[in-house]
DNA sequence: ATGTCATGACCCC
DNA sequence: TGGGGTCCCTGACA
């Protein structure tokens, strides 16, 4: 194969300005005829001369007239060929036929004709049993949690956007948690690391503090203990200990003591987790290495260790939820690693498991900690069924679409932490589906112990893709954070909707109201500032309908600026 | 309507 | 091993 051919090498038509543009269009065929030519000369002239052709033409034209240099040749976007072009046609996009499947990366197919894209669950192994794999597993979780029900309970899918649709982030959502206690309170991150409080049932209750981070807000977590304080990691290399109330933050740690010497050399943080009962806060950086941060000294306890390849970055840590000594890290040396706390170094991992690309989370099972869900970028959700059991390969890869892109925020398949039966996930999808004209990303629930879809949830005044979902530890809610908005998704019967959701109209605050056509995620004329609104069809516990409330919110929202420190 | 930009993994030399 | 080039479904703003 010749090399890669590049947009430079193709055949450029300099054309003088007085050219009239219509004739370009008259006709197709003289396109065509063209390109052939144009083609022939490519192949038969030197490189060299070619070039010194060029350069010639140009140098002569621009002593008149600015030169408008275009491409005649149609060529595929993807791999610069003629005869086919991939994107979007209206609302369905049209793969490359060159390029494997972009939604399993196998060749031969595209992702329309995808057998994934037709059934979820092909090629998943299907569990051998739903909850348990042997007797003794039985047992041990009778033994965990002796009410769990004999039948499996119906998934409730939140799958309506009725509550509240929030944008005061000014950069894309990062994470999103619950408040361990407080069930309306939800904590969002962002990408300029500005952290939101936001009581979604009284709409307009929101805290925004934008002095904590400088930068990333790369991973939160509730003190479950005292659910005042949240802990916080940054790209800026600090992990801060902050007051919910107040907006104090405390610096546990900063990586970068000595300011921005390169990128080389910058460091930020990434995983973040709890150990309550070791009372520490684990903190993991871009350069493979894990912190521990003693919860009552805040004070960084012993050495780092490194945990995954040396200067790769550990995307996630997670520690088991009924075996304290059990933490789970994920990263971009594409393993996701079980370690045992009271033998922490490097190398002495329990078990490394191996992804075929970048690790974007890796969590134990909520309840019984026994099963383990990785995200991976190779389109894949992982799944092994038992960590007791044989950890040499998943019980399940199941293909889902939560490719890398370097402008979304990372996807995660994240547990329902409600589920009794630890099998139901929730993920948002990176590629489109055509809905009545529409291209939406869906947010996809998935029984990961068949890897069926169980539930696909979307919004037509969505448009963009959310990356970060949770599920509420309580009630039947998703908030989910797509480019700079945050939404609230509760199931249909527990709220009242008449009318289908493209009917419902959306109220908006101050200007924005005049342009009519303004959905969810569109930002125009919505800067950083307070810009809550929701719908008309459910109003739900907010005191007053949002008509005019620009002051209100403004009055209402309290945009904080303490903080300790400054990276 | 169209262009621009932010910016991370990966691949190749 | 490192740096530079490349990149397929982005999203906001000019």
């Amino acid at each position: 194969m010749p090399p890669q051919t590049r947009r430079t090498s193709f055949p450029k038509v300099v054309i003088d300005r007085d050219t009239d543009s219509e004739e370009s269009s008259s006709d197709e065929d003289e396109i065509d005829e063209e390109d052939d030519v144009v083609g022939e000369e490519e192949v038969t002239e030197p490189k060299a001369d070619e070039e010194e052709g060029e350069e010639e033409q140009e140098k002569s034209v621009t002593k008149k007239k600015t030169p408008i240099t275009i491409s005649l040749k149609k060529v595929c976007k993807v791999c610069k060929r003629t005869g086919h072009e991939a994107g979007f046609k209206g609302a369905t996009y049209i793969d490359c036929p060159m390029k494997p499947c972009f939604l399993c990366k196998m060749p031969g197919h595209t992702t329309m004709t995808c057998p994934h894209r037709v059934a979820t669950e092909y090629g998943v192994v299907p569990a051998p049993r739903r909850n348990t794999h042997s007797s003794l597993d039985y047992v041990f979780q009778r033994q965990l949690r002796p009410h769990i029900p004999k039948m499996k309970p119906e998934f409730v899918i939140p799958d309506q956007v009725n509550c509240a649709v929030i944008r005061y982030h000014s950069r894309r959502v990062t994470c999103l948690e619950f408040h361990p206690t407080n069930d309306n309170i939800l904590l969002s991150g962002d990408k300029k690391g500005q952290l939101g409080v936001w009581d979604f049932c009284k709409v307009y209750e929101k805290t925004v503090y934008s002095e904590i981070h400088g930068c990333i807000l790369n991973n939160m977590k509730l003190n479950p203990r005292n659910d005042g304080t949240v802990y916080t990691g940054s790209s800026d290399g600090t992990a801060c200990c902050v007051d919910l109330e107040t907006g104090i933050s405390l610096s546990l740690m900063n990586l970068n003591p000595n300011g921005w010497q390169g990128p080389s050399t910058w460091r930020m943080i990434y995983g973040l987790d709890i150990n309550l009962d070791k009372g520490v806060v684990l903190v993991a950086d871009n350069f493979g290495y894990l912190y521990t941060v003693d919860m009552r000294s805040n004070n960084v306890t012993g050495k780092p260790i490194l945990i995954h390849k040396k200067g790769s970055k550990v995307v996630g840590l997670h520690c088991n939820p009924l075996q304290p000594d059990l933490l789970l890290s994920c990263g971009n040396d594409h393993f996701a690693r079980i370690w045992d706390m009271r033998q922490l170094e490097t190398g002495s991992s329990l078990v490394d498991l191996p992804h075929k690309r970048v690790v974007n989370s890796a969590y134990f099972s909520p309840l019984t900690g026994s099963k383990i869900l990785t995200t991976s970028q190779d389109n894949r959700i992982r799944v092994w069924d038992s960590i007791f059991g044989s950890l040499d390969s998943p019980s399940r890869e199941i293909v889902h679409s939560h490719d890398f892109n370097r402008h979304l925020t990372a996807f995660r398949a994240e547990w329902d932490p409600k589920d009794q039966s630890e099998s139901l996930v929730v993920i948002g999808r990176y590629i489109s589906e055509n809905y009545n004209g529409a291209a939406l990303h869906p947010i996809d629930f998935i029984d990961i112990s068949t890897g069926q879809l169980v539930a696909e949830i979307m919004d037509p005044n969505i448009t963009t893709i959310s990356p970060v979902n949770k599920l509420h530890p309580r009630d039947d809610i998703l908030a989910s954070g797509s480019s700079r908005s945050l939404f609230i998704w509760r199931p249909k019967e527990k709220h009242e909707i008449e009318k289908p959701i493209d009917e419902r109209k959306i109220v908006l605050c101050g200007k924005a109201e005049k342009k009519g056509k303004r959905k969810f995620g569109d930002e125009s004329d919505c800067g950083s500032d307070d810009d809550g609104f929701t719908t008309k069809g459910k109003p739900v516990k907010s005191k007053q309908p949002y008509l005019d409330s620009t002051s209100k919110s403004k009055s209402k929202s309290k945009s904080k600026s303490k903080s300790s420190k400054k990276p």
